[in-house]
DNA sequence: CATGACGGTGAATGAATATGCAAAAAGATG
DNA sequence: CATCTTTTTGCATATTCATTCACCGTCATG
């Protein structure tokens, strides 16, 4: 399924340094995901994922931020387009999300927060 | 001679839809720079530009800016100081916040999600 | 059952991008 | 100026990435 997928490519990214879309075939393959170089290609753009340089002099996929000059930001895009509710109750907030979309939305979420959000993980709906 | 030419790339793609690195090329003829593709890359490289996917489905060169300013570091430093844990349970995303902290959680997700954010109150935890 | 629309995928391929290497350009230093 | 050192660049090429096209599975409808 291709949201699963999407999801996991989120956590891939967030865990290690892909450097290349062949990096993230041989990661998916280990999760279990089978598919070529084509579908990556578009699971990347689909995501809004980018291939930013590092430090080291080399370059690694992550998930876009922002830039405040009206270019988009890819967190609130994530958000914007899963987000459906946002409830609290006592100490915590509700984050209801479309299906399949938790994932992403809750990705998003680790990125805005970092370490701060021990951890934050979802279903399919 | 470079810097200038930085200086420009940055005002070239502030201007316009550059979606490759050609497109730069050509912009950067008509001011004056004539450069090679690979120059290009380089300079691209050490702007830390970025390749996104645009809405209509192309792609596009922008600024990257992985320290964000004004607002967005805002909310970034409010999720970061105020969310303890967040957890997933079928289409809703639990965030736990610290005593008296939801508010500005909750209102950091408003921002952040803006009107995809039906509604988002918070308690005194 | 057909049949057709549709989304997702892989294979193949063309397009776009990154880089090793040699050489030019630009500074330093004596 | 002569020489050495560092930086920048182009060329050629390797590598990486995006896209076209055909095909497959799913689902809805006659």
């Amino acid at each position: 399924m291709k949201n699963s997928r999407h999801t996991r490519i989120l956590e891939i990214i967030g865990d290690n340094v892909i450097e290349t879309q062949d990096d993230l075939i041989e990661k998916l393959k280990e999760s279990g995901y089978a598919v070529t170089q084509a579908t990556v290609s578009r699971d990347i753009k689909q995501l809004g994922l980018i291939k930013t340089a590092t430090k080291d002099g080399g370059y690694k996929y992550t998930v876009a931020r922002s830039d405040n000059t009206g270019n988009e930001n890819k967190l609130k895009n994530i958000m914007r387009e899963t987000v459906v509710n946002a409830q609290d109750a006592q100490n915590i907030i509700v984050v209801k999300t479309f299906a399949g979309m938790a994932n992403a939305a809750a990705a998003a979420l680790d990125a805005l927060a970092g370490e701060a959000v021990i951890g934050s993980i979802a279903g399919d709906d």
